[in-house]
DNA sequence: AATATCGACAACCGCCTATAT
DNA sequence: AATATAGGCGGTTGTCGATAT
């Protein structure tokens, strides 16, 4: 005998995140913690897989989410990092705090790879496209639009950590990063240093290891009320006290709602 | 104003690995 | 050891708002 089934697959609800749903699971998480996600629709009193209670809190309902674009900064490390590992989004986005593995990779897709190729390289291998070397020939970064010379611009950002380490030898890009020359190009970029480490820590991680110096309430600690918390204040389909926060005693309530004031300012 | 097309992103699907039974 | 599921991951699809025609 193997384990129980993960969900009763009928009856289970598909398709978009209702408000209530998430308040549901919302409440139950900051109560109880993340437990075995099989239960947690039940417990919880949703009508989905567990797969899908997880992916919606691990997606959209982290409180210690980014919300909005990625910065110029990190695309540029997503870039750098995609040229060393390729498609594990889970493994760069471990390096992006704040950031999902499905967001960085919807933002790869619908963003950067447009970039690279307007870039002339190519968004799979990283190594320039021999059509575009043959056009930039004639487009100089001084003829181009300033958009497109911010794009050069990045294109050597990323080149310099992929062919700071080039040898008379050198195959591609991703091969210098990855393989025969992977020290050489560690030793330049501390950021991947880390990553090849049996057991890497994040260049800042505050994936649920919320600093201990937040206030510490009840039931749970609880990331810092900046703007990583802003997005509490968006939500426009429910009022902050439908998330549970009622559990909190008004001294700490207070405290927290002063400093998201704080922050707006 | 109505319709078509596009872009962005949330959510699902299916596969893989680790692990419980 | 064999079996079956949980959890995680990456690829793909669906939905919806914005823009163009």
């Amino acid at each position: 005998m193997g384990r129980q089934p993960c969900c009763d697959k009928l009856g289970v609800k598909k398709g978009p995140w209702t408000a209530e749903e998430d308040k549901k699971l919302i409440n139950f998480i900051l109560t109880n913690g993340q437990c075995c996600w099989r239960a947690v629709p039940k417990l919880a009193g949703l009508r989905r897989c567990g797969k899908s209670c997880r992916l919606r809190w691990t997606n959209y309902l982290r409180p210690d989410l980014k919300r909005g674009l990625l910065t110029e900064a990190e695309e540029r490390l997503v870039i750098d990092l995609h040229a060393c590992l390729g498609n594990r989004w889970s493994k760069i986005a471990a390096r992006l705090p704040g950031r999902t593995d499905n967001e960085i990779k919807n933002h790869w897709n619908t963003h950067i790879k447009k970039k690279l190729l307007k870039m002339g390289i190519d968004p799979v291998t990283h190594e320039p496209l021999q059509k575009e070397i043959e056009n930039s020939l004639s487009n100089t970064p001084d003829n181009l639009p300033e958009s497109d010379k911010n794009l050069v611009q990045l294109q050597e950002i990323t080149n310099n950590g992929i062919t700071s380490s080039s040898d008379e030898n050198s195959t591609s890009p991703t091969d210098q990063n990855c393989s025969s020359d992977e020290s050489n190009f560690l030793e330049n970029d501390p950021l991947l240093t880390c990553l090849f480490e049996d057991d890497p820590t994040p260049v800042n991680d505050v994936t649920w290891e919320f600093p201990l110096d937040q206030p510490k309430l009840d039931n749970f600690f609880v990331p810092s009320w900046d703007e990583n918390c802003s997005w509490l204040l968006d939500c426009q389909d429910f009022g902050i006290h439908d998330f549970g926060f009622d559990c909190f005693n008004n001294v700490e309530m207070n405290n927290v709602l002063n400093t998201l004031d704080m922050g707006n300012d």
